[in-house]
This record gives C-alpha cells, sequence and structure tokens, in this order.
DNA sequence: GCTTGACCTTGACGCTGCGTCAACCCTTCA
DNA sequence: TGAAGGGTTGACGCAGCGTCAAGGTCAAGC
C-alpha cells in the first residue's frame, strides 16, 4: 500500500495535486489506516497516470472525469477536439515565436519585417534616432489596424526615398526633433514648404497616399495626434499645412479652399 | 482623444484588460476628462499593443514593465529567454498530440505503440477484453516507470507469444477472469502449472523476465498488487505458485527452498 | 525514552489574467 | 424623456495547484 507521496511520485506529480484530485471529485478518496494516513493501491496509480496524461495534453480537470467514463466513441470525439485544440495551441505559439524572432532583431516589436527594413533605411539615410522612434510607433499604430496590408505600402514608401526632397524633409525633421526652438523655428516653414510641395505634385499626377483605402479617419486623426504627443511642434506643422492648403499630416487632404493662399 | 472602449479595441483586448494593466501599474492611468472619465492618447495605443505583443509570447504581466524598460542587451537576452520557453512549450504540446492521436487510436493512453500493438496481438489470439484491460493496466504502470525502456521489452514479449503455453495461459486466465467460481477454480491451478512450468525453463535457460534491470522490488509489488485489486483470485494464483516455488507474479523468482515441493 | 527529520493531516490564503456581476453615473439619440 | 450604450469603482470567481500554518505520525539513531 502507497501512501500519498509515494503515489504522487510514481506518477511525477505533487501530493498536493492528488489531495486537490480528491477536492474536485476527479479521483476517489482512498481508505485511511489506523493514523488516518490516505493508503492508495495499484489502481489509483493507474487512475493518476491517466488523468496526468489527459491533463498534459490540456484537458480541463472539470472534463477529464467525464471524458474517462465516456464510450469509445464520445470519447474518440472528446479527442479530436482535444487535438485541434492543440494544433491551434501550436500555432498561436508559432507566430509568437515568429515575432519574438524579430522583436530580438531590432526595434521592432510587433512590426513585419518590411517596416523594420525601412526604418533601417532611414537610419542609413542619417535619420536620427528619435525620429527614427517616432517613425516606428507610427507604424505600430498602422500594423495593428492593417496588419494583413501593411507590408504593401512599403515598397511603395522605400521608393519614395529616392525623392531627394523627402531626404531632406526628413533631414529637417531630424534637426527640429533634436533641437528645441519652439514654434517659430524657421525649419518649420522649411519642412512645410517641402511637404505641400510634394503633396502638390502626389495630387497633380493623381497618387494618393493612401489611394483607395476605406477611408478611416480616426486611425489617421490618431496618427496625427500621436505626432504631437511626441513633439508638441507637431501641431504647429499642422497649422502651417493648413495654410498650404492641406489637412491631416500623415495623410494628407486637399482643403476645398485654401484659406490663406 | 479615446475612450477606454475605444483604446481596447483598437489593440484588440477588453477594457477589463486595459484597467487589469492600470490597476498593475504596467500602463500608467491617463487623464481623466470633466466626467471622471479615463482619455487616452496615442502613446497608450503603441504602449498597449507592445504590451499585448510581449503578452501573447507568454511573458508574464509582472515582467513586461521592467523589459520595456530595459536597455537593449538587457531586453535582447530577455527575448532569447522567452524564445526558448517558447519552444520549450511548443515541444512540449507535441507529445501531447503524439500521446493523444496513439489515445485516439485504441486503448493506449500514454503506452506507446509497441505496446499498443502487442495488446492487439493478445485480442487477436483471443485474450478476453477484461484480460487485456487488465494487462493494459500493468503496463501503464510499466510504462511510467520506465518509459524510456518500455518499448525494448516489447520483441521479447510478442516473441513469448509463440509458445502455445502461454497461448494455453492467457486463454485460461481469459477464462478465468469471465467467471467467479472463487478460489477452489481447478483453473487455477493448470495456470499455475503453466506459468511454473514456463518459468522453470526460462530459469534452466538462463533468461530471466526482466533481466538485469535495476530490482525495483516496489515497482513489481504493485504490479502485484494491481493484479489482486483486479481480481482477488490473483492472490490464490501468488499462494499457488509458491508452492511451486515461486514467489511474485509478473516477475518470478526463484525461492531458496521449495517450501512445499 | 527522546530527539530528529521526513512524512502525513486539514484549513486557508496566494497566484495569473482577467471575466463577470453589481450599483451607479454620463452622454446621446429618437 | 427615457432607453441604450458607453463609462466608474468594488468585489467575487475561475483553474490548478503552491505554499504556509499548526499540528499528528513513523522510523531511525542515541
Amino acid at each position: 500500500m502507497l501512501t500519498i507521496g509515494q503515489l504522487a511520485a510514481y506518477a511525477g506529480v505533487t501530493a498536493r495535486a492528488v489531495r486537490h484530485y480528491h477536492q474536485i471529485g476527479l479521483l476517489p478518496e482512498p481508505e485511511r489506516d489506523a493514523s488516518g494516513y490516505r493508503r492508495y493501491g495499484a489502481k489509483a496509480v493507474v487512475a493518476l497516470i491517466k488523468i496526468r496524461t489527459l491533463a498534459n495534453a490540456g484537458v480541463p480537470l472539470s472534463q477529464i472525469g467525464q471524458m474517462l467514463e465516456a464510450d469509445a466513441s464520445t470519447f474518440a470525439e472528446a479527442v479530436r477536439r482535444i487535438d485541434s485544440h492543440l494544433r491551434d495551441e501550436i500555432e498561436r505559439l508559432e507566430t509568437s515565436r515568429e515575432q519574438i524572432a524579430q522583436l530580438a532583431a531590432g526595434d521592432s516589436l510587433a512590426l513585419p519585417p518590411e517596416v523594420v527594413f525601412y526604418l533601417d533605411r532611414l537610419r542609413e539615410i542619417g535619420v536620427s534616432e528619435r525620429m527614427v522612434e517616432a517613425e516606428r510607433d507610427g507604424w505600430i499604430l498602422v500594423a495593428a489596424r492593417w496588419p494583413e496590408r501593411v507590408r504593401e505600402f512599403m515598397p511603395g514608401k522605400l521608393a519614395q526615398l529616392d525623392d531627394p526632397r523627402l531626404v531632406r524633409l526628413y533631414e529637417v525633421l531630424s534637426e527640429l526633433v533634436e533641437s528645441d526652438e519652439g514654434d517659430d523655428d524657421p525649419r518649420l516653414r522649411e519642412a512645410a514648404d517641402l511637404m505641400a510641395g510634394m503633396a502638390e505634385q502626389a495630387y497633380t499626377s493623381g497618387e494618393i497616399n493612401f489611394g483607395e483605402m476605406a477611408y478611416d479617419d480616426l486611425s489617421f486623426d490618431l496618427l496625427d495626434a500621436l505626432a504631437v504627443e511626441s513633439d508638441p511642434r507637431a501641431q504647429r506643422m499642422l497649422d502651417l499645412m493648413r495654410e498650404r492648403g492641406w489637412a491631416g499630416w500623415t495623410r494628407l487632404k486637399r482643403l476645398a479652399e485654401p484659406p490663406d493662399s
């Protein structure tokens, strides 16, 4: 006859776990010896091993009792459910691993590699680290909102980096972020002019930034808001752009009638 | 500005979860508006998404805060730990799946396929279902004790089935299990004679059942006990074997001086 | 016979990551 | 004007045990 500790050791669990199974009625309480100790026979070992086998497979304890009592076909059905659940779980963990792997690589954190690549390009062309971080945070929002489509945006974005005006824009913005001149920094105007010029060209040539996308103002408002939260001078930029006939910041919209041009 | 519900929706979680993160200090409490509602900016969205990314990878909430604050190398180190943890977890689930698959197949439940095959062979030679179940339970114990070695036993066991005496023995035991004649069933003697004969031969020819295995009386006692618990007449069998000079049931041991021969 | 240490007993609280009331307040819209 | 659909705090519930606490027992050695 076994004590609870021996029983538990045999099945590779703790005595506490065995008591727990008694409490919830999963394993029947055995006889007690003269001093009140639980005494187990071999059948309890077998029962306990069966319980652990199912529990290890992720079956909730509350279902294991019914499963062990069920007839063959019910049991088989339950097994199918468990197996598909395990498959799902494994898949979930594997996607997690992929994310984590990217995360290890650089600033990723839930960003697809294309975006990471774009951020690295920014670094290469001399964009300051803080500016890159601001961009990254923006892309985190975009990736969260359109996880399927974010990769599609990137080739276009990369191509835009060939435009020296954009490079200059990033350069000016980098300087701005690093300095703290306040709202009357003249570079704000330079940046606004660059943006307006590029927007104008894109507009007349018929390309619009995030083109046909189901328009979802909230998300872009959020992006604009993010910029302002990161650096209050972004608000000033928004105003300057508005003077030049554009609303919004991350997604530019032609104003019906430029108020001040 | 976002309400808690909008923030939560953006990151794909519930408002309750966000409040939880506030409670444990993982996400800072935002400003409140005039009516006491929490109001969130875009940075909160980014922070929340980062939190979820790590949480989905299985990082405990209690560590996420430190990770997000840590410097790059500490972070990378943590990521490595997480990744290896994920690998382990995936592996665990995959072994579970294998077990579950066998479990679906037949009477398995934590039994390697070789043992299942052996049990099927028993059915083919006409061993009764209840007897097979008794065998199965025994093998569950064996597999729990020597998970690495149990497969090695099986070829030998299968080979033994070629001995017509063993087949006869199983036949007699099957009949015994199905009947309930009590301790004076003459078939008990026949079974004991068969076992003793085979044991004698194995002994003189130098083969001993579980040969050189680190002897572990407890486990075999447990197997004997299992038999007795399944059918009390097994105790009678043990006595009859003892009369014939053998101790034990699942592992036979020559007695020093046969007490009654 | 006494101590020591390793077991056993019940009972109770702790942990994670929220879900789910309850009881109430705010805002908005028909 | 009232009903719907947000928000607020506070509290308990859940699984599957871990981990005390406060004892009672058992086997061994002195």
